[in-house]
RNA sequence: GCGGUAGUGGUGAAGUGGUUAACACACUGGUUUGUGGAUCCAGCAUGCGAGGGUUCGAUCCCCUUCUACCGCCCCA
């Protein structure tokens, strides 16, 4: 019999060094950015009662109805692993009494972890993914909806990416979206048998839908399909003006996608994307996608609240870094290589490598017992600016030698000096090159 | 949930129903015993995702399963 063997759960990932410098770049950067916009990090467990999605995302949505990484616990708990990251923050701002008067309004927050999906893998998707999000509760100015636009932009050019596109759209408020959903209905009814299976299904549900469809007999019909924008409310109205002017305003380049739908039941008014014209990531050609929500606060027993917020892909921005070679690569170099013969050797070795860390050099040492040649081969490799050299003979003259690498040339120090000094020793070589 | 392609060592990969599973890279050791990037030499899969079956015999044929990749749905 083989012994067991063990697979990583379908859909994840193990994240290696070369992948998590990445990933801590793209962490670090977004909490630097982010706390220019004055937005301060949350943290919120990664599994939730199941009725927080539900309750959020809509009985509709397919995040709900199949996408669920559900699972009753040993006290008959029925928990979810969170497929999204805006309800569990919105839990948290009612639970916290957040919208409490002594907070800022709006109260802007960010998050940055896992999520999870129960879907089948391909490009861009995962089981386990990972999600920068942010959320501002407490004011509906479209400036709000604008700034965290532009924030989103910001963050991916100061990251260095390229080729991204803007898609806006609106969906309205709820009188809004209720007669434009009516009249989306009586426009797509005549023509119901011609549609796609999946749309027949959509046009009961959640007729937005439709307009969605990849569909080629779907998109005959929503080409000419009644527009959103026709049937917002004066106040609607005002606000999607608005968000354009501020748009304008600040130079953003961006498209309306009158068609375009987000597929969590709660947006509405201000609905965006951003995504990449690289075919690279193709089918997952969205990194980031939010808009403006409200009635969520309400849902969770806080009071009217209004939100805006947007989620960005950790590990599709990551493969569009790569793509567009942006991404930082991983420095392994080392500063000091501490090569030792001879058993004897072996403790003083280990005091020089950490006297020699205690200076703040990177360093490392051979623990196989290898020889001089073997050690000096590794040193190499790994691209060590300095070796330190110890035998039987250095160890009884209480000196060592440090090697440049670069210049080949070596000098013997004492052990006490070494331990003292170092840096001035290591300052005279690099003055002598 | 549905459809398609694939699965050989640390890596890239060749391969065939039948004795020792090419080649390359990487790695380790050596080229007179304490010093690096070159050359040369040697070592490195009782194993071909896992489990069954067919067969005298299977890495190569069949079934199941797992996983990855691609597409649909949907989404980050």
């Amino acid at each position: 019999m083989a012994k067991p063997t063990f697979q990583r759960p379908k859909g994840t990932a193990d994240l290696l060094p070369d992948q998590t410098v990445k990933w801590q770049h793209v962490e670090s950067t977004a909490r630097l950015l982010f706390g220019d916009y004055n937005f301060k990090e949350v943290r919120t467990p990664i599994f939730e009662n199941f009725d927080v999605f539900s309750r959020s995302a809509g009985d509709t949505s397919d995040v709900v109805t199949k996408e669920m990484y559900d699972f009753h616990d040993k006290g008959d708990r029925h928990i979810a692993l969170r497929p999204e990251g805006t309800a569990g923050v919105v839990r948290a701002y009612v639970e916290n009494k957040l919208y409490g008067p002594e907070f800022d309004k709006p109260y802007k927050t960010f998050y940055i972890g896992p999520m999870f999906r129960y879907e089948r893998p391909q490009a861009g998707r995962f089981r386990q993914f990972h999600q920068i999000g942010v959320e501002a509760f407490g004011s509906k100015s479209p400036a709000l909806d604008v700034e965290i636009i532009a924030m989103a932009i910001d963050f991916f050019k100061t990251l260095g990416l390229q080729n991204l596109k803007v898609a806006v759209n609106t969906l309205g408020d709820q009188n809004s979206r209720a007669s434009y959903r009516q009249a989306l209905i009586d426009y797509l009814k005549p023509h119901f048998n011609d549609l796609s299976v999946d749309s027949q299904a959509r046009l009961e549900q959640n007729p937005l839908r439709v307009l969605d469809s990849k569909d080629a007999r779907d998109q005959v019909f929503v080409a000419n399909a009644p527009s959103i924008l026709d049937y917002l409310s004066p106040e609607a109205t005002e606000h999607w003006q608005q968000v354009q002017t501020i748009l304008k305003a600040l130079n953003i380049d961006f498209e309306i996608d009158a068609t375009m739908v987000r597929g969590l039941d709660y947006y509405n008014d201000t609905i965006f994307e951003i995504m990449t014209v690289d075919d690279h990531l193709k089918g997952a050609a969205t990194i980031a996608g939010g808009g403006r929500y409200s009635g969520l606060v309400s849902e969770f027993g806080g009071p009217e609240t209004p939100g805006v917020g947007f989620g960005i892909g950790i590990e599709r921005l990551i493969s569009l870094l790569s793509a567009q070679q942006v991404a930082p690569a991983n420095d392994n170099g080392l500063d000091f290589y501490v090569v030792n013969i001879g058993k004897e050797t072996d403790v003083v070795a280990t005091q020089i490598a950490q006297a020699i860390r205690s200076f703040g050099y990177v360093t490392e040492r051979d623990y196989l017992g290898r020889s001089a040649k073997a050690q000096f081969k590794t040193a190499d490799r790994h691209q060590a600016k300095y070796v330190v050299t110890i035998g039987e003979q250095e160890l009884s003259d209480q000196v060592a030698n440090i090697k440049n690498m670069a210049t080949g040339q070596q000098q013997t120090v004492k052990l006490a000096e070494l331990y003292t000094n170092l840096p001035t020793i290591v300052e005279s070589e690099e003055n002598k090159a």
